[in-house]
DNA sequence: GTCTATAGTATGATAGAC
DNA sequence: GTCTATCATACTATAGAC
């Protein structure tokens, strides 16, 4: 249960150096003389490099995850048919509300969107793992949702708006952002991306 | 006038290997060999690695810009006052025609998506060089065409529509698209990014 | 324009003392 | 758990013969 603080230290170092230069540009030594920890400590507490990153994507993607669950059970419970809009907002809300969380932390916001902006095969299959499944769930509900739109025009216009909340993670502002910014980011969100999904195949 | 072919190959090859596998996974020495030419020809050819990121990206960039300022200045002449769904139409074929005109060469166009969707300095230096001008004019010409949106919800909207474009070049097929799916491609996000962009503000 | 050879440096990872 | 020292390998870039 001895929960050493270097390896946190290693963690949170690692992902403020990977998110501001990239994964390739870092290299462990940086991190380690950062973190003021000895060279050898990464593979003592990690193993490899990319152990480090995957522990520190984890650790966002994690909590995540579980909230987008939580959201979709919330509403399902609550609601027999939601509509689309609802869905998109319980989706996003997730993501500020993650997002809104890390606080200072910004830097792991914007590792996570390097590691899925990543089409690079070792990457794509982290953001596969992370989030396939969650992805299919709300797939699976905005079908249910908007009956008259195909099934693959669903699945594509979800792609889309993932590859803005992708881009939204990516330029994760360095300051903090206050729960009423984050508030008006999700309205600003919903009312820019609702018309979208919901509007009549071409 | 005398345009070595090896210059020629080792930009195709660079943008392939660049593309697939992203900039700093790339050495100089496997694009010198994969493309069969010497060790040292990137220096020679080009002075450094950096300058034939900006060379390839270069290649697919200027062309774009040019077409989207062209089908602008068509459109101006046209209508005394587009839409917003015109100017949103034109900005994305550009794009399209871009693209499909690529052919087997989509490497190319994940390659700029990389550049793109990279916030290091470096590559938000060049994103900013080659598309700040043309992403200002365009975004003044839908204020004028959605007066009733506030200027920076403007701004803030086209930069989504900019994410999933990048996001469209990042993950451009291998193979071929041929002309009639390129303009559904177009139709589709037509349909999703338009009535957003002209939605009422939150 | 093309080649070989190499300088000069940085890398990820590990061994072994404490 | 932490340290120093080092292995083995890779890198960009350049010098200089052809």
């Amino acid at each position: 249960m001895s929960t050493s603080s270097t390896r946190d230290r290693l963690l949170d170092t690692a992902a403020q150096l990977f998110a501001e230069n990239g994964f390739d540009r870092t290299s462990v030594r940086d991190i380690t003389t950062a973190a003021e920890a000895n060279q050898a400590a990464i593979h003592y507490h990690f193993g490899s490099k990319e152990a480090v990153l995957r522990a520190a994507t984890d650790r966002v993607v994690g909590p995540l995850n579980e909230r987008r669950h939580q959201l979709l059970d919330d509403l399902l419970a609550d609601e027999h048919e939601p509509t689309s809009d609802q869905l998109l907002r319980i989706f996003l809300q997730a993501d500020l509300e993650t997002l809104q969380a890390l606080q200072d932390r910004g830097a792991a916001a914007r590792l996570v969107g390097r590691v899925y902006s990543d089409p690079s095969p070792a990457m794509q299959a982290m953001a596969r793992d992370q989030f396939g499944e969650t992805g299919a769930r709300f797939a699976d509900a905005l079908a249910a949702a908007l009956p008259k739109l195909p099934a693959d025009e669903i699945v594509w216009r979800l792609e889309q708006i993932v590859a803005v909340i992708v881009n939204l993670f990516l330029r994760w502002p360095h300051e903090g952002v206050t729960p009423t910014e984050a508030a008006v980011l999700l309205d600003r969100l919903v009312a820019f991306l609702g018309p979208g999904l919901s509007a009549p195949p071409p």
